[in-house]
DNA sequence: GTGGTTCTAGTCACCACAAAATCGA
DNA sequence: TCTCGATTTTGTGGTGACTAGAACC
């Protein structure tokens, strides 16, 4: 695989503003994105390599971004007459109103060599090169975050982006709200915010930051209203694709304790977005009553959901959270039989409770063990 | 290019039980 | 409205089974 080693690497800007190279023959500036090979490359290879064979030619590609030249084109701004990736998208149409108000359109696969795959092309590209566009997962994320496009709810219709339903455990939409995720990514800066310290006693058990400040809620109110009043400012011909809907999607999303930490019961009190919770670690995003999807944002809120989509996902961690110490500690310690928890007989139960009454008075207060 | 085998990496269910949550009196 | 006891639910980690993809022939 040709795998984008020049520049960035996500696809995105990067650090620096040079074009991206041509990953075959690394001397010209890339013109056309490769998803099957996962490669930029410059117009002279594109030809090259994809006039090779048929089944090279099929591979379908994107212009690259014509602003930043390092990411996949994703958008077609007519007035501009410019292809965009999805951050510059957000970037440029995010300036003033009447940039806003740009008719931007899908930008369909190129699909066969020489000739831009029209709908066809995109509608057809099947699950099994499904997995060739997570190397845009970053662009696909804001784009999705920015543009809630009933076409993208479409499963096909995602200018090549296909996301089965899927919801990004980023979107902040329901956060817009605060989700629960934000707890987590946002915990850091948010404890150093709020002053919110870490609470950690033997009966509270928690490991998860305990959040309750008075600015936490008042900032929740605030975003549950923003939430309320969100709205989607892209003005797609209207004829076409009405922003304006509300979408009823029942759509749960099991997320294992591995890929989230969740929010302790105690935090939740000061959420008062009841519905957002569901049991085992469940997010049932948009189960229930038809979610009324916000349809009009201003530019403002726009960069700065889009800044604070990107901020979170350079703090996002993936590491497992733990919500009860006491469990994880009780849990090292039980008996396991292929790693398996098994029964503890009588007398490992005794010696059990000795140690753990020994080492409590020991230290008045438990250990809770630092992760 | 195709098909079969092997290897590697990732995901998930399983288990027992203390702690937390819920419910009713 | 508060308290208390009983009941139900949740969360915890190591291991093996399973699967998908890569590598090789």
């Amino acid at each position: 695989m040709l795998k984008q080693e020049n520049g960035g690497g996500d696809g995105s800007a990067g650090c620096n503003n040079w074009p991206r190279i041509c990953d075959t023959c690394r001397v010209s500036a890339c013109t056309v994105y490769c998803r099957a090979d996962s490669a930029y490359l410059c117009a002279g290879c594109d030809a090259r390599v994809h006039a090779a064979n048929q089944v090279a030619s099929r591979h379908e590609r994107v212009w690259v971004c014509e602003a930043c030249e390092r990411a996949p084109a994703a958008f077609l701004c007519k007035a501009d007459a410019a292809s965009l990736c999805a951050a510059c998208d957000a970037d440029i149409h995010s300036a003033n109103p009447l940039a806003s108000r740009h008719h931007r359109v899908p930008i369909p696969p190129i699909s066969g060599y020489g000739a831009p795959a029209g709908e066809e092309g995109f509608l057809t590209r099947g699950g099994e090169e499904e997995e060739e566009f997570m190397d845009e997962e970053d662009e696909e994320e804001a784009a999705s975050w920015l543009l809630l496009n009933p076409m993208k709810n479409n499963n096909n219709l995602n200018n090549g982006f296909l996301f089965n339903g899927e919801v990004d455990e980023y979107l902040d939409l329901m956060d817009g709200g605060h989700s629960q995720f934000t707890d987590q990514y946002g915990q850091n800066q948010q404890q150093q915010q709020y002053g919110v310290v870490s609470h950690k006693s033997y009966g509270g058990d928690s490991v998860v930051p305990v959040q309750c400040g008075e600015g936490k809620t008042h900032q929740l109110q605030q975003q549950q209203q923003q939430a309320q009043h969100f709205q989607l400012g892209l003005d797609f011909e209207p004829s076409k694709a009405a922003y304006s809907y509300s979408a009823s999607i029942s759509q749960s999303v099991s997320i294992s304790s591995m890929d989230v930490g969740v929010v302790p019961e105690s935090t939740m009190n000061d959420v008062s977005i009841s519905h957002l919770r569901t049991p085992k670690g469940t997010i049932d995003l948009f189960s229930g009553p038809a979610l009324q999807l916000p349809c009009q944002l201003t530019p403002m809120d726009r960069e700065a959901r889009v800044l604070r989509y990107r901020e979170k996902k350079k703090t996002r961690k993936f590491e497992k959270t733990i919500r009860y110490a006491s469990r994880k500690a009780y849990a090292e310690t039980r008996p396991r039989i292929k790693g398996r928890f098994a029964k503890r007989t009588d007398v490992e139960a005794e010696v059990d409770q000795m140690f753990s009454t020994t080492l409590m008075t020991e230290t008045a207060y438990s250990i809770v063990p630092s992760y």
